[in-house]
DNA sequence: GATTCCATTGCAACCGGGTTGCGGCATATA
DNA sequence: TATATGCCGCAACCCGGTTGCAATGGAATC
């Protein structure tokens, strides 16, 4: 585990650093994917649900993660790319195949933004799309 | 209450016509916006939550209706525009005010679809920008 | 007309993700 | 050291959604 590069980043965002912050961050950092909150309690069973959440809430709010509700009933969240800034252009695609009920990450299809009307003003995209995946669509 | 134009429109989707529905899908349509469960469950209170929500399934199963996940926690239900089937065409952008926790329909502006890898077919589409609207932005 | 069958419905209970209150412990501040 | 503040675990709670089951009712069959 790269404590030191959590402790970094914690830091920069000024985020107090505590050894369950750093398990969580790190935890998300290796993560292939997305994690849902489930994942995360899984993963490090020897912290409370509630302490994960928590831990998310700080996050989220700090910019170090964003969160992407896929429909599936339990939010998925991941790290921001960009190291000091979570942009709009972080919002990639994810697909749901209603088939097999995965979650695909299409990381390097972004999210379109649409034009908004005037006075609206966009701080995140969740675009989702639902469908069949190749796999099922085969069999 | 328009009972024929129910009638008639479960009637060419292939679905029974009971008076629960016909009740289901009159509010439906006579809503300016989208409804959730909670919503229906409020305006048909002789009607039992189940009973609505078994509904919605099977309405949706028959393309009568889809959901839209608006991120809020409960689902959003909208009658398909075109009357003989629903097309992604259908699927409109959807803001969420991260403010005052209000969802904005905009009706005019459709989703977005980028081009998927291959092998993936898309079925609906899931949009909703999350920021923040006029009236919070004035203050 | 009587019987059988199956879809529909209401009720109540359940499920699971998310959230909160609270008390204890740790850490910081005076 | 005394005092405040923040962090954490536990348990309980909330709420939208979902399901099992029994009763009802209408259509199909005898």
């Amino acid at each position: 585990m790269d404590n030191r590069k959590c402790t970094d980043r914690l830091d920069r965002k000024g985020i107090r650093v505590t050894p369950i912050r750093i398990l969580v961050l790190d935890a998300l950092m290796k993560a292939s994917g997305t994690m849902s909150l489930a994942d995360l309690e899984t993963e490090l069973e020897t912290v409370d649900k509630s302490s994960i959440f928590r831990t998310l809430e700080i996050f989220e709010k700090h910019h170090l993660v964003h969160s992407i509700d896929d429909g599936t009933g339990s939010v998925k969240f991941e790290v921001c790319e960009s190291e000091d800034d979570c942009s709009i252009a972080d919002m990639h695609t994810h697909f749901y195949c209603e088939i097999c009920h995965k979650t695909f990450c299409l990381k390097d299809i972004s999210a379109p933004l649409v034009d908004l009307p005037e006075g609206f003003s966009a701080r995140s995209v969740n675009y989702i799309i639902k469908g069949v995946c190749p796999s099922c669509a085969r069999g």
